[in-house]
DNA sequence: ACAAAAGTGTTATCCTTACACCCATGT
DNA sequence: ACATGGGTGTAAGGATAACACTTTTGT
């Protein structure tokens, strides 16, 4: 899942880090910046893509800056792509995060200093105030290339209900996230995006139960989504386990579109 | 209601003007913006406060720029200030636009132009790039005081279902507003911002179906909102009219903070 | 045969909808 | 008295929640 770079900043090949230095952000919009929370789903529960500044000893969401002629949309597809290899899946903006003080920068510089004359005009970058628009993911953790961006080392999925100690306000940045997709949940049919493309009933309830953070009543799930009638049945799968097998299922495209589009009130 | 300011741009006392040509622009933070959507409600239904650029024919959302150690919400909340005078009110960050192209300037500079040199600073910092985050404010239309900012000459509320030509993309603003507060009204109790202190279940319905954009049903209207507990019934009514006086309500504020936080899932 | 998990059914309760009915009031 | 609109009631239908029953399958 995680793809080991380079061990040391210092020792990395600098030219990607130089060239952003030298001229790669005047191509961005001055204190702006994009914070994405990619979420994908497993056998464990929910995760969030995470990227390791392994100097500083923190963890942060993958990020970017937006390009001068570049739509905001945009960038976050791009940064996306860029992360996870993915072009299609589930992305949209949820918040902006303004406030003053919303990146603590005492901690941060603590572990950056001593550092060499080069990094100051990135310092420099790095240190101006940014407001921040979130995006949340939703995707097929199976699909995903995880890969870090030229200031990190390694870009790993961490469960969200064990994440490690975050950078400025991003942990904050994800329970904003979190709390959108529960809304959200109540009148959009989420979960195309987070599962594979076939899955049994029982995979699309541990879903929704890992979101919602409460245990649903099986007979109840299954006659209400399928009242809905934005899944396929398809073939019962060959579970060689000792019970019944499953049906599988898979989202009808036309009547999820729709259903995104109308949006749904369910689960209570 | 409306406010009539000085009559043309180039014989008004130029102070406020030339300070923020001069250096107005310095204290905010480049290229972001803040448009507010502020909603007050009557007996025609919903309206909008817009500010006239007489000199250019054209009618905008109130907005503004962000001061350069100020709180996003604080300079929304200042603004709001600024334009009605109301310090409380529901107000919402609830979407952030960001495309390149969503200021067409084209047309802006076609009715300024051509203007005195002295307008060049100023046309520059507008003719920049900016992401708008919009903010979405309900308020009592009676407690406004609709005051024109120093780039306009009046004030004035329009209705909802009956408005100008809006600034570059001020009309898309608006409907991604009023989409949230469709969706919203699912899950809040929308409302106390919106009415006097004192009102009758008939005029909560209104506002209701003024949202909502259809009709509902009076029995079960006031039976739904009342099992929800948020509104205290008062003394009746003087009428004075032919018909049994109705109840007076007010929002329980106790109850109605409590369900702005926690959510409620009603109306169909 | 049995355990495990899937699929489906059953029931009591609650909510929603569409009305109907009665009440208070000014003309 | 009657038209008007307020307050409340009712009955049918639908949704929900809790749980039970049956089916399939590997051990």
């Amino acid at each position: 899942m995680c793809k080991q770079h380079n061990k040391n900043l210092y020792l990395r090949p600098m030219n990607k880090i130089d060239s952003f230095v030298a001229d790669g952000f005047t191509q961005y919009l001055p204190g702006q910046s994009i914070d994405c929370v990619i979420i994908g789903y497993n056998e464990h529960g929910l995760n969030v893509l995470t990227l390791n500044w392994k100097e500083f000893d923190m963890w942060a969401l993958p990020g970017g800056f937006i390009h001068n002629k570049e739509d905001m949309d945009q960038a976050a597809i791009r940064i996306l792509k860029e992360r996870t290899g993915l072009e299609l899946a589930f992305l949209k903006q949820f918040y902006t995060f303004g406030n003053y003080n919303r990146r603590d920068f005492e901690e941060f510089l603590k572990q950056f200093e001593p550092k060499e004359l080069k990094f100051q005009p990135f310092i420099n970058w790095m240190k101006q105030r940014f407001i921040s628009t979130g995006y949340l993911a939703l995707v097929d953790m199976k699909k995903c290339n995880p890969t870090p961006d030229f200031l990190t080392e390694s870009c790993d999925w961490k469960p969200i209900n064990n994440l490690p100690k975050l950078l400025f306000d991003h942990q904050h940045i994800i329970e904003k996230a979190l709390e959108q997709i529960r809304i959200q949940i109540n009148y959009l049919p989420i979960g195309l995006s987070l599962l594979p493309e076939k899955f049994t009933m029982k995979d699309l309830q541990k879903l929704y139960e890992s979101i919602l953070q409460k245990e649903l009543d099986r007979g109840n799930f299954q006659k209400k989504i399928l009242k809905l009638g934005f899944l396929d049945r398809l073939e019962k799968q060959l579970s060689g386990r000792a019970h019944k097998a499953p049906y599988l299922y898979k989202f009808n495209e036309t009547k999820y579109d729709y259903l995104l589009k109308k949006g749904i009130g369910f689960i209570s």
